[in-house]
DNA sequence: ACATTAATTGTGT
DNA sequence: ACACAATTAATGT
């Protein structure tokens, strides 16, 4: 395990630290579309994502899903750190948007580190500020974006997270992410085609226009 | 290769 | 938001 370890985390962490985790730290590989931390589910282990993304969500008090961010390798989700150091359950829904590989990290370790490895306590508090930032951009956009403009920082995310211009989903699924309806969306998508930003194809959607990193 | 069906997307009200 | 039309993909014959 420390071989997978090393490459990701060795400007990180100290070598020693690297060591505890391949120790202590559960491999675990995943599908996409898989689901990996539900709402409610009583949190006993830290996530660290290896390879792919995971999509985290917000669920409504009805069906309305909302996604919140992406996560991508190297990272972990803030959410779930705040729930295992209260030792609350999930707030959040974890879902992996790709397949991918994570190791699990039993929470007494993720507490005794802190105090151990000054390498450790900074990644955790850079992980908080990181994903503070992210919640920050959710909620603007949910707030002041309007869905046109939501819609286009969607697309780019998931272009991003999976290194291709084409998006391979369907206007209902998007729909859904982002607590719309689908004719909406396909409306939307419609003008971003004509705008020729975008080519649309049943289940596929490619960006053609300039990727705004 | 063609017909049938289901799923996805487009449009008007 | 809804209903329906049109298009595309999937499946059977």
């Amino acid at each position: 395990m420390k071989q997978i370890l090393t490459p990701l985390f060795n400007s990180v962490f100290e070598e020693k630290l690297i060591d505890e985790i391949a120790n202590f730290a559960i491999m675990h590989d995943f599908n996409e579309g898989e689901l990996i931390i539900d709402i409610g589910t009583p949190l006993n282990r830290m996530p660290l994502l290896i390879h792919g993304a995971i999509k985290i969500s917000r669920e409504d008090q009805k069906q309305g899903e909302l996604v919140l961010y992406f996560i991508e390798k190297g990272n972990t989700c803030s959410m779930t750190l705040t729930s295992c150091l209260n030792n609350t359950k999930s707030e959040i829904r974890a879902k992996a948007e790709t397949s991918g590989k994570l190791v699990l990290i039993p929470i007494e370790k993720m507490e005794e580190w802190l105090g151990i490895y000054p390498s450790w306590r900074n990644f955790i508090f850079i992980s908080y500020n990181n994903r503070l930032k992210e919640m920050l951009s959710a909620i603007d956009s949910i707030a002041f974006m309007s869905l046109e403009d939501r819609l286009w920082s969607y697309l780019i995310d998931k272009s991003k997270i999976n290194k291709s211009r084409e998006i391979h989903c369907t206007h209902q699924e998007i729909a859904f992410d982002l607590n719309s309806s689908r004719v909406v969306i396909s409306r939307i998508l419609k003008v971003f085609e004509q705008n020729n930003s975008i080519q649309l194809k049943q289940g596929v959607i490619t960006l053609k226009d300039k990727m705004t990193n």
